[in-house]
Parts: structure tokens; C-alpha cells; sequence
DNA sequence: CAGGATTACAAACCGACTGTCGGTCTACGA
DNA sequence: TCGTAGACCGACAGTCGGTTTGTAATCCTG
């Protein structure tokens, strides 16, 4: 089990790197399996063996994504210690790496509708949600019961602001309002 | 010129009610017009003479959708003179108002993917983003360059919160949290 | 190492769906 | 009364997602 196995992974891979690439450009519904195949220069057959379909295929391509998202932002906050500071540093993070019109496309704008915003979201607990939560629960500054929700408020408006400077707002404007916002929330007031 | 025009809108009409309830219930991807032609009993060439297209159908389902939550938000904040307080009442009457599925899945999950999330935006500005920004800055406790990101990621917080009581989080918890991250972010800190 | 089992891939094909187009009918205005 | 424009019809074409049948190569087992 090893040349067979090989080959398969190396067509998946290149099967999710192309699919990422088009979905990314043209969406979900702009994108058609047979772009994908014309590109990969395979067959439908061979397609078909390794994703159930289309949605298959997206969220492969989302988990992915996803990965390799954490990825990066627990690079970027390794080393330190004070919650509200990792905090900081990963939502700023994030707002940059949303730049990426791959991440916006797939992750924040098709993905809800592609999966169904139950499993986007379940998806999400298991990556950026996780560590938001985390963090802020470390911070200590928002009470038990309302942890959590807090957390889903915060992720939302941090891809929300994400998605904002893709679109051109002002990056540092931006970040600086990021921080207003991360400061007023962990506030005792 | 009565009878005639009469009888357009009230084609209209119908196709949107039916294509509201069929888009709220199957998501865009999952209706036909076919199966709106079929509950309509018109024909294809009925339906094409009024809207130009599925997506064109999607749209004036989400505008009509949209008037309609202005509406009772604005019933919902009428008298209150207090920004904060509006504030207020308005986040609370909306998180109530997406439990309905018809503005969840149109107006929060498909509308960004379907018509593109530049044009979601715009729209949303028109509406529940329009009022937000207005009721935000004039409690003066935002400093005017953050105003509009603030904005931004407070309704990203509100709707988010929506879609979460919709799925079940037990709503009185999530309207205290709801009213204590608006404490936090109204706060001079 | 022989041969069945499994895997990777190919290609024709099917059903469903969206959008188009020529045409009909009827209310309206001149 | 007659021409026009808007409301509506239904057949058709093109596209797309998914299935099915077939083939070759690799793997595992006796």
C-alpha cells in the first residue's frame, strides 16, 4: 500500500488545489466540477472516486483552509503569555490574514451557505473559535455565563471587520478600531 | 392602464411570496424555479418577464424581506428618546426577529454568497446597518473616527447572536449577554 | 508467484435545471 | 376600430451535477 496510496493522495491534493483556486475566484455556484476536471486535466470518474461531490469537495477544501488558518495564528501569538495581549495579537492576526480573498470567499462568504451554518459553525468551534474562547476566557474579564456568547459576538465582529479591509477600508484605521473595540469589551466598566 | 398593471403586480406578488417561503425553507441553491412555477402555476415565460433571472427573484425577495424587519424595528424603538436605551431596544427587537427562519437563512446566510457581499453590504446599509450607526453615534460614546468599524462589528455581534438563539441557546441568557457586551462597548473605559 | 480483490481512473450517459425565443391573447389608447 | 404593448405560454437548447459501466494497474493472500 504504498505507489497506489501515493498516487490517490497526490490527485486529491491537486484536485483541492485547483478547486481552492477556482472557488476562491469564482465562488461556490460559479464554480463548475467541470472547470475543475479541465484544469486537473483528470476524468469525472476519477473525481468522483475521491469526493462524494461538489459539497464534498468544498468542504475539503474548507478544512483545508482552516488548518492552515490556525496555523499561522498560533504562529503568531506564540510566546505570549498575558491573555488580553494574545488576544490582541491574534485578532490582529486574523484581520490581515482575511485579506485574503481565498479565506473571505471561502471561508466567511460561501462557506455558511455552502454546509449549513450549524456545521460552518462546528467547524469553526474546532479552529478560530476555539482559541478565541480561550483567550478570552483566560482574560478573565467576562463572566462565566456569558462566555460564550461573548466569544461568538467577538469572532463576529472580527470577521466582520476582516472582511471590511479586504474591501478597501483603511488596514490601520482599522486595527486601531479593532483594539478600541477589544479594550472596551474586556473593560470592567 | 389598470387592470393590466394590476394583474403584473399581483403576479409579482405572488411569485414573491411563494419564492420567499420556498428560498427560507430549501436555501437558494436548494430551490427550482421550476418548483415555484409549479406552486405558482405559471409559466416559465410568466415568471421570466418579471424578474430577469433567479438571482434577480432572490433580490427582490430580500429587499421586500428587508423593508419588512425595518418596519418592526422601527415600531419596536418608536418613543424611545434615549439613544442608548434605542440602542438597545432595537439590538433586542432584531435578535427576536431573526428567530424567524425566513430572515435567517435569506438575509443572514445565503444573501452574502448569492448577490455578492458588497452588495449585501450595500443593502444592509440602507436597513438594520442605517439605524445601528445612527443610534450608535448619537450616544456619543464612540469617538467619530472608530464610528462606522464600530458600527460594522456591532451589528456583525447582533447577528451572530441572532442565528444563535434561532439555534436553540436559551434566549433570555443570550439577550443579558447581548445587553452586557453593549454595556462594555458603550463604556468609557 | 498466481490470481482474486481493491483501487485509480476513464468515458458515455442521465435527469434536472436555468435561461431563451417565437408566439398568443387581451387590455389600453389613439 | 385598430395598432400596440404588456402579460403570459410552452417548446427548446445548453449546462451541470451525478451515476454507471468498464479497464488497467497495484496490492494482498494462499
Amino acid at each position: 500500500m504504498n505507489l497506489k496510496a501515493e498516487r490517490g493522495a497526490a490527485t486529491r491534493d491537486q484536485l483541492l488545489a485547483i478547486a481552492t483556486r477556482l472557488f476562491a475566484e469564482h465562488g461556490y455556484e460559479g464554480t463548475s466540477i467541470e472547470a475543475v476536471l479541465q484544469e486537473s486535466g483528470l476524468s469525472r470518474g476519477a473525481l468522483y472516486h475521491h469526493y462524494a461531490g461538489k459539497d464534498a469537495l468544498f468542504e475539503a477544501v474548507l478544512e483545508a483552509t482552516e488548518a492552515a488558518i490556525l496555523a499561522r495564528i498560533v504562529q503568531a501569538v506564540e510566546g505570549i503569555a498575558d491573555p488580553a495581549e494574545m488576544l490582541k495579537a491574534g485578532t490582529l492576526a486574523w484581520v490581515r490574514l482575511a485579506g485574503d480573498p481565498v479565506i473571505q470567499r471561502i471561508v466567511l462568504i460561501d462557506a455558511p451557505s455552502v454546509i449549513g451554518w450549524e456545521r460552518w459553525r462546528a467547524l469553526e468551534e474546532r479552529y478560530s473559535f476555539g482559541m478565541i474562547k480561550g483567550a478570552l476566557g483566560a482574560t478573565g474579564a467576562i463572566p462565566a455565563a456569558y462566555l460564550d456568547l461573548h466569544a461568538h459576538m467577538l469572532l463576529a465582529a472580527i470577521n466582520e471587520s476582516a472582511l471590511l479591509v479586504a474591501r478597501g477600508r483603511d488596514q490601520a484605521t482599522a486595527e486601531a478600531a479593532m483594539e478600541e473595540f477589544l479594550r472596551r469589551l474586556l473593560s470592567h466598566g
